[in-house]
DNA sequence: CTGTTAGCGCCTTCAG
DNA sequence: CTGAAGGCGCTAACAG
């Protein structure tokens, strides 16, 4: 019985079959596939057509290895499908998009051991670059510094550690902060609470100090039992404001630092019986969709996620990318916007 | 003048440099370090060991190289920050980091332009697989022949073509629809409006056709005119629902085949003073966190967006990416649910 | 402007 | 079980 042979897997073409069937070297053809000037346009013109003829694919995986570098960008976030991390990784897309490069995505679920992972598959895979937001449990910095080690640029954003010199991407969280605290102020709100996250990181500390610089430029009283830090879930600004509102001394407005915890303390007021904006002022962070739809709607600090990828992205494409090392690093501030609603409007 | 030198960077840590320093040959550095069965675990300790030492990072691009392939998997979506996608993608990710895989990910803004781009892209990079969900443009399935023709596996979801054969990851999207139908039918609803999108896309076509046959078998009339095929957008929702609630013979209920259409009609409603429930019922689909949030609120198909990348993933693990070329394929659905809240209850 | 040469770092034969 | 050799496909450096 004859062997039957395997169906043998056509050989991918390689440059050097461009040369050959043009009688060429092989470096010409790559040169005329990288649109160097070191070619002439009719050998260009040539190669580009018998590329096309012979179904040619360039293999990045050889260029990247040969060069050193890969266009490729990797980016970590907590949540891939949590709306503000969504709509910066569109916009980073977007904008890497025009400058040819790739993306590849990680989410570490806030937990620093997926964290330290991505960051290690993403040194591995030679990205050019990191742009990373940290998980709520890092509060260590050695595997960014790994980063560095390597060679490897990164930009922090949105949650980021100052305990690593990076460039940074950011909201003026103070500013916003404290732009929130004074609508509520002119609008008659006096005891303001304050729902943040967990004060190590940067951020939430950011939003209290400007909620605390606020308080005292319009000459409110500071409750230390109205500031908490570990509310950043529906659930939690639900029971946390459920307890508040029913203590002496009440807050008569909620600056949350998420919208969903607006969302919690609106489900508190409903089952105490209060209203908003009437009995109670509510205002969050990031204009969440959903913010402009429930009844109240809800007042928010308009975060520019969206723009906040692109300004990412092209952070790193007009500097940091062209940058030798050891260079003066620097800070974005991303604009923010009070969008004013019905939870705050009396 | 002394000329400075430049500060020389130093060269990475290769498996030569751990060979050499523990006086074996690079191959069995190579062995050891992948867990190779032809290797002692001696000579793995010491490996290892050294390898952490001297801070080696294994290059996955010379790896892929002259492996020829790369675990990494391609993403095309429409639009990253559209939760169903973002949901999609989370999942999908999961189940990659499981595998220890890494993910690409390109969105095409609904362009064939930037799809066809996006798969060049990915082929070019030599990913195991692309799993792609169609843009609203997409009519031709050249480039997908593309991805066959270079040995790609790859996977279609949720946005289909049957043009090309491959895995597919869907909905079950004739039944949900027939469901939704029945649904309404059973609360009394007589005159029942289909809101849907391009007819091009079979996905559409099914809920169609799930709508017609539920249409028959409820006993309820079919108007033509209730009939609408390019209906995607809140606004475009709300201009249709305004006109045909302002004809003769006027809908007492919308299947709309996105949230955010039954958002638009929901807003023609009280445009004209028109009630949902008592006066018009409503269904969406995707089951959208905003939809349990307005007042009404709306009810909706659960699309499980999440487990559907999940499966997707899963589905590569177990048999795309074992399969040998021109074996059997094959179609998952994934269940879907109809989510009964206010806008359908009466 | 074109061609030659020499690796990038790794993995996979195949010998021993 | 270990080692030697070769090549994945490309580009950069240099020579002509």
């Amino acid at each position: 019985m004859a062997i039957v042979p395997m169906a043998k897997r056509e050989k991918r073409i390689t440059i050097y079959d461009l040369a050959k069937s043009l009688n060429i070297a092989p470096s010409s053809v790559s040169k005329a596939l990288n649109n160097s000037h070191a070619i002439s346009s009719k050998i260009k013109k040539m190669v580009e057509d018998k590329a096309k003829e012979l179904n040619y694919v360039h293999n990045t995986n050889a260029a990247n290895l040969r060069r050193g570098f890969t266009r490729i960008i990797g980016v970590i976030v907590p949540k891939i499908n949590e709306s503000f991390f969504a709509n910066i990784i569109a916009g980073i897309e977007k904008v890497c998009v025009q400058h040819q490069h790739s993306l590849i995505i990680c989410q570490t679920e806030e937990s620093l051991e997926k964290e330290v992972n991505a960051v290690q598959t993403l040194i591995r895979q030679n990205v050019d670059c990191i742009l990373i937001s940290l998980s709520l449990e890092t509060q260590s910095t050695a595997h960014l510094e790994e980063i560095k080690n390597n060679h490897i640029h990164f930009i922090q954003f949105d949650r980021i550690s100052p305990a690593i010199d990076s460039y940074t991407v950011v909201n003026d969280n103070e500013a916003a902060s404290y732009q929130a605290v004074a609508h509520l102020a002119k609008q008659g709100y006096q005891n303001i609470a304050y729902f943040g996250g967990p004060a190590h990181l940067n951020l939430y500390q950011e939003r209290k100090q400007g909620y605390k610089n606020a308080l005292k430029d319009f000459g409110l009283t500071f409750y230390e039992d109205f500031v908490k830090d570990e509310i950043i879930s529906t659930a939690s600004g639900k029971q946390e404001a459920l307890h508040l509102l029913q203590t002496n001394v009440k807050p008569d407005a909620f600056l949350c630092t998420s919208d969903y915890v607006s969302l919690g303390v609106l489900e508190a007021l409903q089952q105490l019986n209060l209203s908003s904006p009437k009995d109670v002022g509510i205002i969050g962070f990031a204009n969440e969709m959903f913010t402009q739809l429930v009844q109240p709607s809800l007042s928010s600090v308009n975060q520019f996620s969206y723009e906040m990828g692109e300004q990412i992205a092209e952070l790193y494409f007009s500097e940091v990318m062209k940058q030798k090392e050891h260079e003066e690093i620097k800070t974005i501030k991303v604009k923010t916007e009070i969008v004013q609603r019905a939870s705050s409007s009396r």
